[in-house]
RNA sequence: GCGGGAGUAGCUCAGUUGGCUAGAGCAUCAGCCUUCCAAGCUGAGGGUCGCGGGUUCGAGUCCCGUCUCCCGCUCCA
C-alpha cells in the first residue's frame, strides 16, 4: 500500500469509527488540534494504563505525580525555556525560508540556503511557549505560560515526593499530561500537534550512575513498545548528534517508528544531568540536593528521563495495526485494525445470529454479563452477522461472540476470532472467563 | 509567517456555455428477509454548495474579498 495512501485512510477510518476527529470542526477546523472519539479515548487510556501499569504500579522504584498546568513563570527561566523556545528569526527575500537571526552566514549577510546575499528584514520573535495571564487583569505581571513539557512539574516536586514518598535515590517520578507548544510546523495528522499528551518519567539518579541507568531504561522501554505487539521491524533507537541535543541532554536516544511519512520519534530517552534541579536550585534558592541517608553524602541527582507522546504511540499503534486483507469468496478487502488486545477500546461484540428465537434476549444477558466483569462490549444487531464482523474489524475489536440456534439447546455461543476468522465453540457460561484469559497473556 | 493545492450530504464525488425543488454511490437509521463473514427488498433522515459581498431576471457555476484545511520550509514527545 502506497504511504501516503495509508496516512489518508487512517485519517479516514479515524473518524469513521469514531477514533479521532478534527477539533471544532463545525467551524472549519482548527489547525493541528484534534479530538478523541468514543474509539479513541478508550484507546488512548488503555495505552496511558498499560505504561501507567509498567511504569508506576510494577515498580517499587517509581512513584505517581499530577502536576498543574499553570506553573509559576520563573519555572520557564530556570528550566531554559525562555530563552531556548524564543528564537529572533529572519526570513530570506530570496528563497523565502526562515532562519536563526543569529547565524554566522546570516549576520554575514548570506542564506544558508539560496546562498545569495539576500536581504533579511527585519527579525521577528517567534515563541514557542503558549501565553496566557494568569488573573482577570491583562497585564505583563500576570503573564504565564502553557507548560511547554511535563518534565518541570516533577522537578519542582522533587523533594516534596522525596519526603512524602520516603523513596532513595536512586528513584523516578511518573506522571502524563498535556503539554503545548507553538510549533512552527505541526502536521501529520496526530504526529505534530500544538496541544499534545507526554507520558513520561524522570529518574534521580547519584551521579557516575547515569550511563548505567540510561541503559537500563532505554531497553526498558524499547520492551515495552514491543510488548504492545508493535511490529518490531518498524522500531529503531537513533541516537541524537551533539549538535541535534537539547540545551539540557548531555545524551539522548530516540525511539522511531516507521510512519508512512518515515522514520519518527514518538519516545525519548534522555540524560538530563543535573541541569534542571541545580538550575532550579539556584533561581528558586531553595536545596535540591539529596543526602543519602546511609552514607550522608550530598548531591544534586543526575535524571534520566524517559517521554513518550501518548497521542504518537497512539498513532503508531493505529499505522502498526491497519491492514487490509483479501477475504476468501469475495471481492472486497477487509479493512482491520489488528490491534494488541490489551488495547483494544473493545473486548468483545455480542450479536444475536438472527433477530428471533428468543436469541436477542440470550445474547443481551451475555453482553451484561460481559460488562458487569469488566470486558468492555458491545451488542449489535443490525444487518446480516458479516457485516457485523466486519464493523468490528474496523474498530479492532478481538473477538465477537455470536448467539445462534445452539446457544438455547447446547448452552454454547461461537467466538470468532479477528485475525485468523476462526471460530470455536465455548459454553455460554464460560465466555467471561474465556476472554479473561487470553487478555491475561 | 512564506510558497503551492483544496473547500458541494458522514465519506468519495457529479453538477454542461449561469437556468426547473442541487444529485449518485457508499455509510447511517427503521422495518422486512437472513441460522456465521459487508452484496436482497421497502422506506427515512441528512446539504443556507466554507463565509461575506458584487454582477445578473436568475449564481454551486462568473468577479472581489475573507476564513479554514492540506502539502512543503532552522521544532521536538
Amino acid at each position: 500500500m502506497a504511504s501516503t495512501d495509508l496516512m489518508d485512510k487512517l485519517v479516514s477510518l479515524s473518524k469513521r469509527r469514531g477514533y479521532v476527529f478534527q477539533s471544532s470542526e463545525i467551524y472549519g477546523g482548527t489547525g493541528s488540534v484534534w479530538d478523541y472519539g468514543p474509539l479513541g479515548v478508550e484507546l488512548k487510556r488503555n495505552i496511558r494504563d498499560l505504561w501507567w501499569r509498567e511504569m508506576v504500579h510494577m515498580r517499587d522504584d517509581v512513584e505517581g505525580l499530577d502536576a498543574a498546568i499553570l506553573m509559576h513563570p520563573r519555572t520557564w527561566e530556570a528550566s531554559g525555556h525562555v530563552e531556548g523556545f524564543t528564537d529572533p528569526l529572519v526570513e530570506c527575500s530570496n528563497c523565502h525560508r526562515r532562519f536563526r537571526a543569529d547565524l554566522p552566514e546570516v549576520e554575514g549577510g548570506q542564506c544558508p540556503s539560496c546562498g545569495t546575499r539576500a536581504a533579511f528584514g527585519e527579525a521577528r520573535q517567534f515563541n514557542l511557549m503558549f501565553r496566557t495571564f494568569m488573573g482577570p487583569a491583562e497585564d505583563s505581571a500576570s503573564t504565564i505560560y502553557l507548560r511547554p513539557e511535563t518534565a518541570q512539574g516533577i522537578f519542582v516536586n522533587f523533594q516534596n515526593v522525596v519526603t512524602a514518598s520516603r523513596q532513595k535515590v536512586p528513584f523516578g517520578i511518573a506522571q502524563i499530561g498535556k503539554a503545548f507548544r507553538n510549533e512552527i510546523t505541526p502536521g501529520n495528522f496526530i504526529f505534530r500537534t500544538r496541544e499534545f499528551e507526554q507520558a513520561e518519567m524522570q529518574f534521580f539518579v547519584e551521579p557516575g550512575t547515569d550511563e548505567a541507568w540510561f541503559e537500563h531504561w532505554k531497553a526498558a522501554r524499547m520492551a515495552f513498545h514491543r510488548g504492545l505487539g508493535l511490529n518490531p521491524d518498524k522500531l529503531r533507537f537513533h541516537e541524537h548528534g551533539p549538535d541535534e541535543l537539547a540545551h539540557y541532554a548531555k545524551r539522548a536516544y530516540d525511539i522511531e517508528y516507521e510512519f508512512p511519512f518515515g522514520w519518527k520519534e514518538f519516545e525519548g530517552i534522555h540524560n538530563r544531568t543535573d541541569f534542571d534541579l541545580s538550575r532550579h536550585q539556584e533561581y528558586s534558592g531553595k536545596r535540591m540536593e539529596y543526602i543519602d541517608p546511609a552514607t550522608n553524602k550530598r548531591f544534586i541527582p543526575w535524571v534520566i528521563e524517559t517521554s513518550m507522546g501518548v497521542d504518537r504511540t497512539l498513532l503508531v499503534v493505529l499505522a502498526d495495526a491497519y491492514r487490509e486483507e483479501a477475504v476468501a469468496g469475495e471481492t472486497e478487502e477487509r479493512v482491520v485494525l489488528g490491534l494488541h488486545p490489551a488495547l483494544a477500546p473493545l473486548k468483545a461484540a455480542v450479536f444475536p445470529l438472527v433477530k428471533k428465537d428468543g436469541l436477542p434476549e440470550i445474547a443481551t444477558r451475555l453482553h451484561q454479563e460481559l460488562r458487569r466483569a469488566a470486558i468492555p462490549s458491545f451488542y449489535d444487531a443490525a444487518g446480516s452477522i458479516g457485516r457485523r464482523y466486519r464493523r468490528q474489524d474496523e474498530a479492532g475489536t478481538p473477538w465477537c461472540v455470536t448467539v445462534d440456534g445452539e446457544t438455547a439447546e447446547a448452552g454454547t455461543v461461537t467466538i470468532r476470532d479477528r485475525d485468523s476468522l476462526a471460530q470455536e465453540r465455548v459454553p455460554l457460561e464460560g465466555v467471561a472467563q474465556w476472554i479473561r484469559d487470553r487478555l491475561a497473556r
